[in-house]
DNA sequence: ATATCATATGAGTAGTTACTCATATGTATC
DNA sequence: GATACATATGAGTAACTACTCATATGATAT
């Protein structure tokens, strides 16, 4: 069994990238294929797919087949909360953190 | 100047280490001396150290001396509720997440 | 000023992670 | 079946990260 500690550490290891962070804001308003999240990105096919399964392994993002296309959503789309919340007091006015962050 | 993504990726990045996690458990109710985290967590007074400086940094934490002490608290103590919002989506009862994260 | 306790730091290392390349798989169309 | 499009995967590598060791700094008391 695995702590609490333990499963936040991971999810957040999984969110800690600039690219996987950024492929979950492209698919937080509606799912997306592979293809629509490389165009929006602007990243490589396979460097999309790379982080894709790295998010799919820890259920973060889950998958619908239709037709040739596979469509990415997120599992929990209330992470979507979480994140903004977050994004709310690191960048609140006077934040300690904001300074540091900046550069 | 530094996007938001790009905030929100250093911050995960901070808190995603089991370890550092830990820490950042041990000071959410009320400051505590390097001594205390140590006793607290198990972990050597160097790896402690190391990861504090990691956590200052990232201005997650702040100090404030007392003498020979110096005590360390979140720099911003709602984090804390953001934690067990993301904790709480985790742990939810049929979640997707959950038995992945269980291994 | 020396000894002791509390904490930080620089350097080295092993393990991990992000990325790329080449190739494979799956689906649809001809 | 051959071709084209959509996506995934295994292997290799360079860069990064967590950790340890040895040592340094700072505060207090004697």
């Amino acid at each position: 069994m695995v702590g609490r500690i333990e499963k936040l550490a991971k999810i957040f290891k999984v969110l800690g990238d600039y690219n996987r962070l950024g492929i979950v804001m492209v698919i937080s308003k509606a799912s997306r294929t592979v293809t629509e999240i490389i165009n929006a990105t602007g990243m490589s096919q396979t460097l999309v797919s790379f982080h894709l399964r790295v998010l799919r392994k820890a259920e973060v993002v889950t998958t619908r087949r239709e037709g040739p296309f596979i469509y990415y959503s997120l599992t929990n789309p209330s992470l979507m909360d979480i994140l903004n919340d977050l994004s709310h007091i690191i960048n609140t006015a006077g934040s300690e953190m904001e300074k540091i962050l900046e550069k």
